[in-house]
DNA sequence: TCTTTTGTAGATAAAAGATATCCACTATCC
DNA sequence: GGATAGTGGATATCTTTTATCTACAAAAGA
């Protein structure tokens, strides 16, 4: 029961592209130095979250990513299922028929004990769907006004 | 984010040892050979269950496995805690810093982010606390009066 | 239109964790 | 003291995650 640190990225990469000035996608390269992996790697990252309909990409010269939605229109639930997936936390291996045999209550307790862990992984998401990208980064930077950059440009001054 | 296989097979277990007649053990060898796994194996996994204070082994002859609590203070979270442990969901692996640069912004948005998600875990252990093996039980059978019978016989009735 | 720059997709390999087993050891009951 | 139970270490296998390379397709711009 971990989150993939492939979430962790995603989660920079949204965090670039929200404060990204408007209009100018970021190129691959840039994100995949930041980050440190190979571009090519990081492009499948990229590619899961255009599949999720939170980025887009912008082929073609002066190209890359642009989110496809505002900050406000993000929960954060979008960023871990872009990358994990939502499929349910347990899934029997059938088990249960294994041990006790093909019957009735075996059957009923199994889907009981299922639909438990279901609703508490719903009690999970429902955290992640009450705060967005723009609420996390307001509160991280104190203010509501989210600042901009251009982050194709090395070392405009390479920090906030 | 997936519950590993061994949390089906702890359930499985503390559901034979909560229908278990009273003061007799189960031995490990009858339990390896419902669920389908080798003895050895199975003796990893009940190991976790006694370190985790849910059951107690019985040395010796005529020994096996109990029980430590009544099913009624077994809420469904120890079993997952005895497997899988209870760390957090989410564990940085640095990248903030690598990615943004060592500076106050990113470690408070690092941070900040790290809450959010163990505030949705918390969420999620909230629901399996609150459900306890005995209630499991009971709504499976529909009934509050638990039958117990010994699983060290074989073919009693191979049923319930 | 053609070249360059960008993203897309498949094959593949290395690393980590989960799953599983064997065997030697220890403790306890009878 | 011998048989039967659990404990612990070393180890093998399998799956998933992480990561990379290379070939390919699409679009902007000259």
């Amino acid at each position: 029961m971990k989150l993939t640190s492939g979430v962790e990225q995603a989660a920079c990469i949204i965090v670039m592209l929200s404060t990204q000035a408007a209009d100018i996608p970021v190129t691959s390269d840039v994100i995949s130095e930041r980050l440190g992996v190979s571009p090519s790697y990081l492009k499948k990252i990229m590619r899961k979250l255009v599949v999720r309909g939170l980025i887009k990409s912008v082929p073609g010269v002066n190209g890359g990513f642009v989110l496809a939605k505002t900050p406000a229109c993000i929960p954060i639930i979008d960023l871990v299922d872009a990358i994990e997936g939502n499929e349910p936390i347990f899934q029997s291996t059938g088990l249960v028929r294994k041990a006790f045999g093909d019957i009735e209550v075996a059957e009923k307790g199994f889907l009981k004990f299922e639909n438990i862990v279901n609703e508490a992984q719903e009690a999970f998401r429902a955290k992640l769907s009450d705060i967005t990208v723009e609420k996390f980064l307001q509160e991280t930077i104190d203010t509501n006004e989210i600042q901009v950059k251009d982050w194709n440009q090395k070392s405009d001054e390479d920090n906030d």
